[in-house]
DNA sequence: CTACATAATTGGAACGTTCCAAATATGTCA
DNA sequence: TGACATATTTGGAACGTTCCAATTATGTAG
């Protein structure tokens, strides 16, 4: 009874057809008679049959397999992990399903993971890679014909598509709001300096800052980490120049944390004494106190447009390689003080 | 050049050997001469070989898959992306990877999930089961002697593993210590009392009470939805009552969240003038305010440990039940009152 | 009844790997 | 040298599916 599992052959026994016409009902064919379907679908309960897509990819291209690979650099950020929400929504409704690792930041742990995904011959891949990775690593899957999607970091020089937030528009956005504030020297802090995220969005704080007429002075960008640690030190440079920056627009939410943190410390109050917007809109930017004034970028609806793009290039065949940028908006809450004239809420 | 993929036959070619041997290298088989060995590999790079696993697991059983799936009620839920990040370090590290979806609590979607896991022929899986799921869900999964690890919620029935975090263990704590900071009048909110987890917590509460001395009164239990708003509602329903309560235990940090939404509605201040402590201490769960004192339960050694037993289980070939709780631990922050003697911060 | 179109079904040959039993090479001992 | 053990290699035959060309059944027009 239990000896073996159950094939297609036990099948076409069982409902008196052959093999092939199992196959051709199990492929939803129209040229198999309605009676004979039912017939062997019976018979597919009735002995609890399972679909075996090893088999099948052995035959078939390998854009069947119905696996999509999607890779991210840090699954503990939650930005990230609505992103894989966002692409296993429509993944799942298209019946693929959703190989998901985290290289937490590591290049080695990525050309395993993607080597790997690729052994499971995945029908495409969406990544976001992690710090260090080139172009080259992505060659070869492009060189198999594999779709690829590179979300949220691009990557300089590779023929791949790519989905990235309007990472320039947001911090002229931010940097336009805190002039329209009165601010008139306002700091860019955070991040590292090597990655194109920090490139563009320090373009558009630059771009802010002349627009606003008020101009670009490279002693008010200070690097850091992109991190909450990094975020106590930049404020502590900023703080440390003669002329001091009175808002700063941040590499992102952590540094924006961070900053906060540096400014407590030195017995000033964000939003009060010191403008602070981030970039992300992480979950904790709502409840934090004071609540983070930041650009939100929807992770969930990323990840569903880069689904949405693989999966198109997947049933094409070829993938013609394709860039999005998604919009982002400031949300403002009370870290850059434009909240103060609301009533003055006790805990702020 | 180009012409479709390279197999072994091709290797074989290449280093001048039989498919044969290219096999047992790729096995690592101890059977194969040094100098050969080293042909064959070279082979490979040269000419790009990717192994394809699809064609492999057709001889071999399905335990060398080398793919656990990893099923999750609710991945936008940090406390569950941790988990699946602890999940992933141990799988990747013993060459495995992991095959991640997100149920919403959606028990149809679970069910397609795990059918198309098993068409995949996963090793292995890792479920924390969505709300209605019952022992039956996964009774064809072990009679294919499939190894299965429930995590999070128990599943009263199924003849798999468990692991959970010590529920009654933590609201017991939690009432000792709100015991122990004088209150006599202590509440649990929140919780559908129809889940194995709601049991269990409600069971450490009423041990708490009466090792504490304050007895069990029915009347200071109300269940509500495990949410946010769920909280609102029980509180609301808790201050109606004549002999009103002045500490609660909250199903988890979503509900006390709520809890502390509706205190102020009511004008009243959590930490302050009414004891607040959650359970799973959740990201934001330190940098609300006022910070909440919550149950810790390590989501990400929780995926470890999971991972752990799982591997066990499947290099064991046969899969003993085992049933694990895993140790929470109470971190006192302000929500209930205890830091009030600490130096008063400003903001809190 | 023949000729032909159409609908439905079918047997075998793939796909890329692993396993098995058997073959070959190499070394050792009497 | 022959006999035997040991180390290494090898040709098929699986595995469970899909695809193709070929077959059979059914209907319809001449």
């Amino acid at each position: 009874m239990t000896k073996g599992r159950v094939t297609v052959i036990d099948i076409a026994k069982a409902a008196g057809v052959s093999k092939s016409t199992v196959s051709l009902v199990l492929q939803g064919s129209p040229l198999v008679n309605e009676g004979t379907r039912s017939k062997v679908n019976a018979a597919m309960r009735e002995l609890g049959y399972v679909y075996n897509r090893g088999a099948a990819n052995l035959r078939q291209a390998s854009a069947k397999s119905k696996i999509i690979g999607v890779v991210v650099n840090d699954l503990t950020n939650s930005f990230f992990a609505e992103l894989a929400v966002g692409v296993d929504m429509v993944v799942q409704s298209a019946g693929f399903v959703q190989f998901l690792s985290n290289t937490s930041e590591s290049i080695d742990r990525q050309r395993e993971v993607v080597a790997s995904m690729r052994e499971h011959g995945i029908s495409g891949l969406i990544v976001s890679p992690a710090r260090a990775t080139e172009a080259a690593d992505l060659k070869p899957l492009v060189a198999a014909d594999i779709p690829v999607v590179v979300v949220v970091r691009s990557l300089p020089g590779a023929k791949v598509s790519s989905i990235v937030s309007d990472n320039q528009g947001g911090t002229s956005a931010a940097v336009e709001h805190l002039a329209s504030l009165g601010h008139t020297r306002i700091a860019f802090l955070g991040g590292f300096p090597d990655t194109a995220v920090f490139e563009e969005r320090l373009a558009g704080y630059a771009g802010g800052m002349k627009a606003a007429g008020l101009g670009f002075h490279e002693e008010l960008v200070v690097s850091s980490a992109p991190s909450r640690a990094g975020g106590v030190d930049a404020i502590g440079r900023a703080m440390a120049m003669a002329d001091r920056p009175t808002a700063a627009v941040c590499f992102n939410d952590a540094v924006a944390f961070g900053v906060c943190d540096g400014l407590r410390a030195r017995h000033m109050e964000p939003g009060r004494d010191f403008a602070v917007v981030g970039f992300d809109d992480v979950i904790e930017a709502q409840t934090a106190v004071p609540a983070l004034t930041t650009i939100s970028v929807d992770p969930q609806s990323m990840g569903r447009r880069a689904a949405q793009l693989l999966l198109k290039q997947i049933n094409a065949g070829k993938a013609e390689p394709e860039s999005i940028t998604t919009a982002v908006r400031l949300v403002v809450r009370e870290s850059c003080g434009a909240a103060q004239k609301k009533a003055g809420r006790k805990m702020a």
